[in-house]
DNA sequence: GTAGGTATAACACAATCATGTAATTGACAC
DNA sequence: GTGTCAATTACATGATTGTGTTATACCTAC
């Protein structure tokens, strides 16, 4: 028998989940719960070979319960199981080790079939995630701003990504702080945002640092 | 009628594809070559939505084939059906833009799927092809915060990603503009971070928000 | 019940950031 | 040669942010 754990807050989800993966002769859910605050111990004891593991959990998130898994028993396969993929999510699990990464709206049988894949070494996706995954490979045109930042300009917004200071990044580029300021408000006012943080997000969304 | 083209050198098995494609009545194969030295002409004159690549062919080679078609074509679809996935093609081929990767050993009904599934802009990959692309996302782990972040603590960095202020974040959470600061400091020991830029680039690189 | 973690709040201070205005230089285009 | 734009610098000012210290209340675990 495959023991196999069910993470999903989704109440009637997680039932029909579980009663869809007993229908398989070799599959035992040895454990389902609707959210992730033990998964260590829970791992620990029930020592499954497969977790199918919802991202958007109240508490501890999918995420960092991958992270945990992964961490103290690598062994496990950890099936990524969400509505739809944002990407930073999709590549971050991806990172941490996941196995495979299905969409919830997934139809019965295409999730058993993704399942199997999994234990037989595989890595299963829905479609549109790996077609998602295929996108890194290809030099993919990014999103463009209303107005693009120039050279210097994404230099800057390199350095403020990593955290640097106005000072910092003044020193590093060998430029007065005022310069940095002129820069940083020129990039504010590209990419319509209005404070560091906003453009540091916005710049690693769209891919341009 | 889905027109369908086949490159295949291995002539039974080029027939059997040709007519297992056919079983399924919106698909139309119009046209089944064993060589690719002709593809440009080819595409030209019969303007495939999909196209099944073989990758070892004699004379000009699937991946050559790829190439000129998408150039010309990029919105024909092009998968690529081959023995084994050597890695060094398979990730040539990824970055040239096939839609997807499928081994020859995929059973008639699951090959019919994958096709479906490239139609509807996924990018069907065989379990085992998945599973290498996997890796390459597992280069470098993503290692946890040391102390994890609160749920309130999330909360917090969420509205911070979003680009909100502290007086803003204070608002939305009704809390005071001193608590805001409590938080935020403790996101930024806990994860090793000193403003508000490098916490948020961060937060989104291992896909905490 | 005591310890530890979380969430809350206040106060204070220094550093940093955001935003104006104004001006100079060099490159490129028409 | 004139205009436009990127890049540079300067000065000024107010808002925001980062970091201390201190304290209360609540919950969980041992």
């Amino acid at each position: 028998m495959i023991r196999i754990v069910i993470y999903e807050d989704n109440d009637p989800l997680r039932r029909s989940m579980q009663l869809l993966l007993m229908t398989h002769s070799s599959y035992e859910v040895t454990g389902s719960f609707g959210h992730a605050g033990r998964v260590e111990e829970e791992m620990d004891l029930l020592q499954p070979e497969l977790v199918i593991m919802d991202i958007d959990m109240p508490g501890r998130s999918g995420m960092e319960a991958l992270q945990l898994i992964k961490q103290k028993h690598p062994e496990i396969l950890v099936v990524m199981h969400t509505v739809f993929g944002e990407d930073e999510k999709l590549f971050a699990s991806l990172c941490m080790g996941a196995s495979g990464y299905i969409l919830k709206k997934t139809s019965p049988d295409k999730f058993m079939q993704y399942i199997q894949e999994a234990l037989e070494g595989g890595a299963p996706f829905s479609p549109l995630i790996a077609s998602r995954v295929l996108q890194t490979f290809r030099q993919q045109p990014v999103q463009q701003p209303d107005f693009p930042v120039s050279p210097r300009e994404l230099q800057v917004l390199a350095l403020l990504v990593k955290g640097y200071s106005y000072k910092l990044i003044a020193a590093e580029l060998k430029i007065s702080l005022d310069t940095v300021r002129k820069h940083i408000g020129q990039i504010y006012s590209k990419l319509h945002v209005s404070c560091g943080t906003e453009a540091v997000a916005l710049a690693i969304r769209r891919g341009m640092v």
